[in-house]
DNA sequence: AAAGGTGTATTATCTCAATAGTACAGTAGT
DNA sequence: ACTACTGTACTATTGAGATAATACACCTTT
C-alpha cells in the first residue's frame, strides 16, 4: 500500500479513500488486519490522531472494524466500501462537469477535452 | 453576474476564477470597471478583506489595475487571463484523470464514465 | 469646499484541521 | 508475569483562511 499524501489537502478523506479503494478492489480482503494506527502515521508522515479519526469514520461507515489493543480489522462484508467508492467516482465525474462549466466550458467541450487527453 | 460561492472552500480562488473567467469570455471588456471591494463583499456574503486579496491577487497575474480612490478596472490585454483560465481547464482535466486513478479506474473508463455522462 | 464612495492598511479574532504530547487500558507473544 | 505492542482518550498548540472592526488617503460628484 503506497502512503503517500497530498499535504495540501484534508488528511482524512484521503486515508479514508486509499483505504475505502483498497478493500473495494480487493486489495485488503476481508477480515484482513491493517497496519496499526502508529505505523501508518509513521509511513504517512502524519499524525497518529489524524489516522485514529480516519479508521473511526471508517468504522462509522461499516468498512472496518476496531479491536481493542489487537488492531483494526476489514469488516467481513466488503459491500459498504464498494458503494462507497462508486459513490465518490459519481461525485468525482458530476464535479468535473460542475468544474468546466465554472471554467466557461460546456459539456461538449468538457467531454471532448477528456476524449482527447493522453498521460503526460 | 454571479456572486454565489461554495463556502466550503477557499474564498479567493474561487472570486479571482469567476474573474478570469468572465474577462478570458469577454464578458467584462478590457477597461470596463470592476463593481467595488465593498459591492462585492456584500452581493457575494463575505468579507471585504476576503475581497480585496483577490483583487490584489488578480492584479499580480495582469488581469485587472487598481485605481486609488476610484476603483478597479479590467486590464487593456485580456491575453493574461485568457491564458490563466486555459491553464486551469488543463489542471482540471490532468486532476480528473488524477482522481479517477486514485480510485481505481483506469484512463480508458474514465473517459467512458465521461462520454457517458448526462445532466442529472 | 463638502460629502460620500473608493482603494488600502493594520490589528485582532475566529474556526477548522492537523499536530503534539501524554496517559490509560486491552491484547499477544515470550 | 513480563514486555511490547495495540486501541483509545484527553488537552493544548499550531497554522491557514476567513472574518471583524477600524482608520486613512484618494477620487468624484455635487
Amino acid at each position: 500500500m503506497d502512503w503517500k499524501l497530498d499535504k495540501s489537502r484534508p488528511i482524512c478523506p484521503q486515508i479514508c479513500e486509499k483505504l475505502n479503494v483498497a478493500i473495494a478492489s480487493g486489495e485488503l480482503r476481508p477480515g484482513e488486519r491493517l497496519m496499526s494506527v502508529r505505523e501508518v502515521a509513521v509511513k504517512a508522515g502524519v499524525n497518529p490522531n489524524t489516522v485514529q479519526k480516519s479508521f473511526e469514520e471508517l468504522e462509522r461507515l461499516g468498512s472496518v472494524y476496531s479491536v481493542r489493543g489487537s488492531g483494526w480489522y476489514v469488516a467481513e462484508d466488503p459491500a459498504g466500501a464498494v458503494s462507497q467508492v462508486g459513490a465518490m467516482i459519481k461525485l468525482k465525474v458530476d464535479g468535473f462537469f460542475a468544474d468546466m462549466e465554472r471554467l466557461g466550458v460546456d459539456a461538449t467541450s468538457a467531454k471532448k477535452y477528456v476524449e482527447e487527453w493522453k498521460h503526460e
